[in-house]
DNA sequence: TAGTGGTCTAGACCACTTC
DNA sequence: AAGTGGTCTAGACCACTAA
């Protein structure tokens, strides 16, 4: 015997996915449930929570609960880190990935704040440094509008970047060209990225920063890149609400019989 | 002023993650916490399930709430991939993962079940297959002793697969060397591969098949595989559960002013 | 002010596990 | 049988939004 909530959340969560309630229509009423025989209001309560919590509807006091719009992923891809845009131009990444999908970039949409502080094991092991060693955070909170979509952290050696414009970033978000720019100048040219992905559910600080609706899992992203000589240069942290972002690779299918040791 | 019931999973959460309750441990009993006045048993209840939504616990019947386990996140590289795996040896790539990461082999820890289907638009769009045309379905559910890890459904034109030991898999998971073999033999040798990954929440039903905890995100994987004149011989959608996996990917960074038109 | 979802209570009863 | 979490009720009250 499946409950009386589940049964009422599987029956609206079957005609929210087939249409009968579009994205941004409001759901029947608590209320009105209960009056329709449903069950009591905390039944039917718990029903709406468990959509929310499976994140097809939100709810707010005051207004009602509606269907979620899904949003179109934005596609990730390696091109986002073409060299010719911080290089080359004047673009900071995020904002060139900004132009190319259509959307419009307004300035503050981007927080930053930069400090230096004692690295946590994945940081200083990333950066091949000994544990509790000091390292450079530059935090970032990067916002589409007025929504939060995700935060990026980068670490740095401080040798990497004491003197740049990272430590004492005036002019925006770390200056013309970005980050990448930055070490450009002070002579580390990055070369090779490793991305390691995974998904879980927010903090509840998390939850609040990004103001995640109920039932939005983030994605972490570990960046870590390095120059040609193999010098770790970065390590990042990314935490991305999950209903924007698809990442994508495109890679070689390996041979370890004729590529040799590479993998 | 936050709810009681958020402050209390806030306080817990915070003793979980101290380590003042470690994983495994049980949390004390609703009934007791309603005795040391923290609410109503509803109340208590609700904590509780905000802690299992956020995946730091699981409740169930009979038994109590304990600590959720953190297993180490088995991380998947693009060597999983490997042609040496599939065509020279005798080892299915899951298997050869399995073996690589000193966790034991046990038949029947995957489920397979082939079929003729008219492909999804998602499908047959990635498969360059005009809408509503039939393709071959081979669908995996992976375990790792009695928990499902993910499922894996990969999809194949019928000329592609006709005839071979994919469409009538007698032996095992798709027969020596998997399925990757199978096309080998067939003529088709895989050589590129784009990967797509993105995390929601799960349905009631993938919850139900991978028996996931409430508040266990899934992450979907799509995998596009051609050979080397850029057919398209594999389309795979992989639905994972969250907690175990994490994708890494090692690149160059990009440089269009150098390499052209390749992006 | 009226209407929304959210919180909270007290208590009955159910489903499941262990002994 | 005893003890666990889960469901459900009926109703009071709270927090927030809109007209």
């Amino acid at each position: 015997m499946t409950s009386k909530w589940r049964e009422l959340a599987d029956r609206l969560a079957k005609q929210i996915r087939n249409g009968e309630y579009q994205p941004g229509q409001p759901l029947p009423h608590i209320r009105t449930l209960v009056e329709a025989g449903e069950g009591s209001k905390s039944t039917v309560h718990m029903a709406y929570k468990a959509l929310e919590a499976e994140g097809l509807v939100t709810s707010s006091r005051g207004h009602g609960t509606v269907v979620r719009h899904r949003t179109p992923l934005k596609r990730l891809g390696i091109a986002r880190y073409d060299k010719a845009k911080w290089r080359d131009g004047d673009e900071v990444a995020f904002i060139a990935d900004r132009v190319a999908s259509g959307r419009p970039y307004h300035r503050g949409e981007q927080t930053q704040t930069v400090s230096r502080v004692e690295g946590s094991h994945l940081v200083t092991s990333a950066l091949g440094l000994p544990d509790g060693a000091e390292v450079y955070a530059r935090a970032r909170l990067v916002k589409e509008g007025d929504q939060p979509t995700h935060t990026l952290t980068s670490y740095y050696r401080p040798e990497h970047v004491e003197g740049t414009r990272i430590v004492d970033p005036s002019p925006g978000p770390a200056g013309r060209g970005g980050g990448f720019r930055v070490l450009f100048d002070a002579g580390y040219e990055i070369d090779r990225m490793r991305e390691r992905i995974f998904a879980r559910m927010p903090t509840a600080e998390e939850a609040d920063l990004l103001s995640l609706p109920a039932g939005e899992p983030v994605v972490e992203l570990h960046r870590t890149t390095c120059t040609a000589d193999g010098t770790v240069v970065e390590f990042a942290v990314g935490v991305h609400a999950a209903s924007r972002f698809s990442w994508e690779y495109d890679f070689q299918v390996p041979d370890s019989a004729r590529d040799g040791e590479r993998a």
